[in-house]
DNA sequence: CGTAAGATGAAG
DNA sequence: TTCATCTTACGG
């Protein structure tokens, strides 16, 4: 049964760094109404306390207050009047930090996730942060959800990520912070966003 | 209130 | 390179 691979809440109330690179290989399942979705996640971004380029800079919000709750839940925002990302959150109650997935490989419901995106192109699926909600339905409704149970969730890796197959480089489209490297990808992946 | 910028994507 | 499209956040 796949839900005995779930990671548990535990799992994400750790170094947020550790988590994001712990992210690399696992698979976000997203079961709706239009039926189940699922993608490896092959790209992620950390975002940290004191990181002016994280929501979380300014204080708590009324967008960003899922970032402040315990970890383990999906923080999704909408950007760009067009498109929402989804996150998790990490670390303790209180510290307001997130992983914010960028890419997947698709595995489950490739058709759904072709009428959701309206190509059939695997590449253009789901690789992008707004690409992949686009393609597992992901929005408003789904933030704040815990991602260790129920309807959207991570499950472990069925294969182990080797740390020499993690790249790490700078985050993509911030302005702010731009030279932290916390930023990581799964080397020689075809399914990884673009600059 | 007014408004500028934003953790993007697609088209030209 | 430009634009779609709109919420949030911050200043007046």
């Amino acid at each position: 049964l796949s839900s005995c691979n779930v990671l548990p809440q535990a799992f994400y109330a750790q170094d947020t760094v550790t988590v994001a690179r712990a992210l690399l290989g696992c698979l976000l399942v997203h079961d709706s109404a239009d039926g189940l979705t699922s993608g490896r996640i092959v790209e992620t971004e950390a975002y940290l306390m004191g990181d002016e380029a994280a929501h979380s800079f300014r204080g708590p919000t009324a967008r960003n207050a899922v970032m402040f709750g315990p970890a383990g839940y999906a923080y999704v925002y909408f950007i760009y009047g067009v498109h929402y990302c989804v996150n998790a959150v990490t670390q303790a109650e209180g510290v307001a930090e997130a992983v914010l997935i960028r890419a997947l490989e698709p595995v489950d419901g490739l058709a759904i996730m072709a009428a959701r995106r309206r190509t059939d192109t695997p590449r253009q699926l789901c690789s992008g942060p707004g690409k992949l909600s686009q393609a597992l339905a992901i929005g408003a409704a789904q933030n704040g959800l815990p991602l260790f149970d129920g309807p959207l969730r991570i499950e472990a890796a069925q294969t182990p990520v080797h740390a020499d197959d993690i790249v790490t480089t700078t985050r993509i489209g911030i302005t702010r912070a731009a030279e932290l490297p916390l930023r990581f990808y799964l080397r020689d992946n075809s399914h990884i966003s673009k600059r």
